[in-house]
RNA sequence: GCGCCCGUAGCUCAGCUGGAUAGAGCAACGGACUUCUAAUCCGUAGGUCGCACGUUCGAAUCGUGCCGGGCGUACCA
């Protein structure tokens, strides 16, 4: 990688004026080498001597000039150093280093952009969780491309992931769930039957039900349990999830419920734990944990006075294990209504004596579905809501995941049925996948016209001089590192924003120049290029889980 | 009330953890197909970065206080 390439020289030249006394080493890692927004800024900059200003006292410019003397006696890689601005040391980098690139890339083939940097970590990303009480909603669909997408840069960048799904089978939710089913089953029928106040509204139940009376006919009308009805609910609902988690092309290594929490005592022990710990008390018939000897405003009831647990004990229980199988990283994918349960299951799992700072949860804001210009309210337990499938057959899997994975997790993600739906021009998904189409194109063009493909060991990678080319190359280069910094920071949206950007670059120069021409030894330089933005444009796609189509 | 997130072009959003002249896409307007796919390109226009102080060589970015929106603040998950 070129930049970090050029930042060890840079330390080189820093470690050098350590040692001839031109400055203190106060400013190790504070300095950084980033490619400026401007092009007339040099392929990448430092602010050293900024940096060293700011510390030593003294004039940046003066600095800088002790900082380019050193990097000008610098053979490899630097074609031109120089002083900009207030004091930045503007690096351009030969163009040769640039083509030679390509060499890299082809050498590399799938594997250029993925790195071993995680050192093989074992890390687990927990996320959908949707409890299985109705079809995945399109807050759900956010969730399930973002942690998807984080588990396939962790995977790039050479970590161990394993990708689980937990769900609450215990609580009060799957009982209404339940009961919701009982009353259908019983109206279907022609008992008597009262629909729980709070139940669940979609017609989905009626199916679930309909199938009982398929199977059970009227044995289950005077049962007394809502067991039956529940786990038929369950397992359909279940079916259901996973095969539209499917569709998006998302697998789980592991379902965990919160049941097997209870019959393998996990949850009586860490009460037992905490409480020799003597952070549980008695209270109001209920049983508290003391969360504010841990840092908390008050404390949280973890049993209920009815006897039943809040979502916090299994939570906190269901993050021992995590611990407990070993996993170095724990990452969780949140949306932001369950942000309360993060201090909670943190305290927990300290107070039980694990590194709560081995979990890093991703928190994302809510999807708000615009249709005509307006918002659709949604609500589940009334069943007026656009489910992920909907939304599949709507829109097909490539728009609805780069959608659900173009913004920041911060941000409330508007998700625009209309402009998704359009078959052309303002989609952003086809932008980069016509990219992609383009690229094989041109390549097909050369093998029908007889243009023997070349390797870059036969072009002449030094006829790359365009601008457009070498800024095709920059940016081609800058991948890998890309890859790096998202995986580390958990962002796959920026994935998104990297191929965007490389499509308009492509589409800008195949506008401009002509790849195939009669002039044979560029046009073999050139498939060259057009044959690494093949491999770039292809990791990229696959690399966030979109198509790469050869044609469109 | 308190906690977290957001506020940047008409709309949807970037802005690489404090840098150099504020960036895209869409929408608007004007151009480019006898030439490797026009699902593309080129150009024009569009901004008190919510407001006000502060920190410093330097702030959209950091701090404090307001304003506006979202989500929490359960013996729901």
């Amino acid at each position: 990688m070129i930049r970090t390439r050029l930042k060890e020289i840079v330390d080189d030249c820093f470690r050098a004026g350590v040692r001839e006394n031109q400055w203190s080493d106060a400013a190790a890692d504070k300095y950084t080498v980033e490619v400026p927004k401007h092009e007339n800024q040099g392929d990448f900059s430092t602010n050293m001597a900024l940096v060293l200003a700011g510390i030593e006292k003294k004039n940046p410019r003066e600095i800088a000039a002790q900082v380019v003397e050193r990097l000008k006696n610098v053979q490899e890689l630097i074609e031109r150093v120089e002083i900009a601005g207030p004091g930045f040391v503007n690096v351009t980098i030969k163009e040769s280093v640039w083509q030679q690139l390509l060499k890299e890339i082809d050498d590399q083939q799938e594997s250029y952009g993925r790195s071993d940097f995680g050192g093989n970590r074992r890390v687990m990303v927990e996320f959908v969780s949707a409890n299985p009480t109705g079809p995945l909603s399109i807050g759900h669909g956010r969730q399930a491309i973002l942690g998807d997408g984080i588990a396939r840069l962790l995977e790039a960048t050479g970590h161990d992931v394993y990708r689980e799904y937990y769900y609450n089978d215990a609580g009060r939710q799957m009982r209404v769930l339940g009961e919701s089913v009982r009353a259908r089953y019983l109206e279907l029928i022609g008992r008597d039957h009262e629909f729980p106040e709070d139940g669940y509204q979609g017609e989905y139940i009626y199916d679930i039900a309909r199938k009982l009376v398929e199977t059970e006919d009227q044995s289950l009308a005077d049962c007394e349990s809502v067991d039956p009805f529940k786990q038929a609910a369950e397992r359909t609902i279940f079916e259901d999830i996973s095969t539209t988690l499917k569709r998006m092309g998302i697998t789980f290594d592991n379902y965990y419920n919160e049941q097997s929490l209870y019959e393998n005592g996990h949850v009586d022990s860490v009460i037992k734990e905490l409480t020799d710990k003597g952070l549980v008390y008695e209270k109001d018939g209920a049983t508290w944990f003391k969360t504010t000897e841990l840092g908390q405003e008050k404390d949280r009831v973890i049993i209920k006075s009815s006897g039943e647990p809040t979502y916090r004990l299994p939570d906190i229980a269901y993050h021992r294990e995590k611990f407990r199988r070993n996993f170095d990283w724990l990452v969780d994918i949140f949306g932001s209504d369950h942000i309360a349960t993060v201090p909670d299951v943190r305290a927990g799992v300290e107070a039980l004596g694990y590194d709560s700072s081995k979990i890093t949860v991703v928190l994302h804001q809510f999807v708000t579905l615009m249709r005509d210009g307006k918002q659709v309210k949604m609500s589940t337990r009334k069943a007026n809501f656009i489910t992920v499938d909907e939304l599949l057959d709507e829109v097909g899997v490539d728009a609805a995941r780069f959608f659900f994975m173009m913004r920041k997790p911060d941000s409330q993600l508007e998700f625009d049925l209309d402009l998704a739906t359009k078959e052309s021009q303002e989609n952003p998904v086809y932008y980069v996948q016509y990219a992609h189409a383009r690229v094989c194109s041109i390549v097909r063009q050369a093998v029908e016209k007889g243009v023997a493909l070349p390797t870059t060991a036969d072009a002449d990678l030094s006829l790359l001089v365009e601008p457009e080319e070498v800024g095709l190359l920059k940016q081609m280069g800058s991948f890998p590192t890309l890859i790096e910094s998202c995986a580390m920071d958990l962002e796959p949206y920026r994935v998104i924003f990297y191929l965007m950007e490389l499509a308009g670059l492509f589409h800008s120069y195949y506008n401009k120049h002509k790849v195939i021409s009669d002039d044979s030894a560029l046009s073999r330089s050139r498939l060259c290029l057009i044959s690494g933005l093949r491999t770039v444009f292809g990791n990229g796609l696959k690399l966030v889980g979109l198509s790469a189509p050869e044609k469109m």
